[in-house]
DNA sequence: CGCGCCCTTGACCAGACTCAATATTAGTGG
DNA sequence: CCACTAATATTGAGTCTGGTCAAGGGCGCG
């Protein structure tokens, strides 16, 4: 499982850096903004790096990871849409940003951004946030089966479902056709699995009859609730 | 290890609030602010609670946790002095506080705090730390071994060492005594291990002579670098 | 149509867990 | 201060989940 030969696309090159934009921000009216474009896989920064920019994720999606030296990967977190990422307490990255799918991406000044008052609060909520989901992480990482981290995993593109207030199938049929964005190494990654492992445990939803696949990246999940007894937090 | 019979101290009773203080605070200028003793093992908030306090740790240590519905905890955070805790997105508590040792910590009104510029700063400061050392705990539970897992985890409490420009065994001995604060379940919680795996490692190391114990919440590491080896990051 | 990249599957192995017994420590009361 | 007790930690034996290694399959793209 060693990365230390992967391809990292070409953050270096910024590509399509573009003043003007269509995407909503909360960031809109703030002066010297820029947008990005990256293409898939793309490296948005790096670990190590000088961490002067924050990003917020317009379209897309990104993912954060960090490497141990033998080149082990862990997929730390999958940023959403609206969501601001690249912001640290130090000088230096933390972890590497690599996009998921083609994205767009604003890029806001660290120091302007740490300067306003103006967003201070809007940048607590997602930092706020962050550490929820990332709490939620370390009880799957540390606590949960594989079938239950894959299940989770499932789970967390079903929206409405599985959440405090979730009110069970409605209109009868109780399925939803997901989209992963990420490859099974990725998902392995991020579960702090194994592909196999992670393979394994869909061939086995399968055969139990709680999805079918539709592509390789496009699920059918086909009992949501049963799909949802499985993670381990209900 | 089900943990629905476990006992949580006497967090109902607000022991001993006490409205002067000596410890030191930024929020020490701050009005309504009182500080709170709390003794070992007393819970601080519950996850559910609605979340309308934020913490101080002023001295001492506690550990955030989550629980699964069939008892399976995974401890998320260790907090230490001078951090706050009990910042969430929601309206309410994501996670359980519980204090490790005698602690004491200073109140804060959640409105009075997000609605004061001064202090958005440090807030968010504490939340990008916070976050960084999430990433880090992610990494070792989604990628380490046990081995690993525990060298990390008494690396964290050698000073300077094991970090970015350290500098290696100084003054000749590479010895240093550490005080555990917490048993070997809540380590193993913390780890995302079983008890008896954190027992074994350190039986293990102690076999090797990389450490002795002095008492069980007190150990001699007899060989930092040794075990910082050990540890997966380097 | 064929190549390459993912993904899946199988067989085997190893690390960590479970269950159970024992040892140690810390705390209590005489 | 010591004996007793309860809580915590250690150790052992056996099992099982998930990892490793290796082979085969399928899909998308040129």
């Amino acid at each position: 499982m060693a990365y230390s030969d992967r391809a990292f696309g070409n953050a270096g090159a910024l590509p399509q850096t573009t003043g003007a934009d269509a995407a909503w921000s909360t960031f809109a009216r703030s002066q010297r903004v820029k947008t990005q474009r990256l293409a898939e896989h793309d490296a948005v920064f790096y670990e190590g790096d000088p961490a002067d920019r924050v990003y917020e994720l317009i379209e897309g999606a990104v993912m954060l990871f960090k490497l141990l030296p033998d080149g082990r990967r862990q997929v730390v977190e999958v940023v959403a849409p609206n969501a601001l990422f690249g912001i640290v307490a130090g000088a230096l990255y933390d972890c590497n940003a690599e996009t998921l799918t083609p994205s767009v991406v604003r890029i806001l000044d660290r120091r302007e951004l740490e300067a306003s008052n103006e967003y201070q609060g809007h940048v607590a909520e997602c930092l706020r946030e962050q550490i929820e989901r990332l709490h939620d992480h370390a009880v799957l990482l540390g606590r949960k089966s594989a079938f239950e981290r894959v299940a989770s995993f499932l789970m967390r593109f079903v929206p409405k479902r599985g959440v405090p207030g979730c009110l069970g199938p409605q209109n009868g049929k109780d399925e939803q056709v997901i989209e992963l964005t990420m490859t099974r190494q990725e998902i392995a990654d991020y579960l702090g699995l194994t592909i196999e492992t992670v393979s394994r445990v869909i061939s086995d939803l399968k055969r139990r009859g709680l999805l079918s696949i539709e592509r390789q990246d496009r699920i059918r999940l086909t009992d949501v609730c049963g799909i949802c007894r499985l993670t381990g937090a209900h």
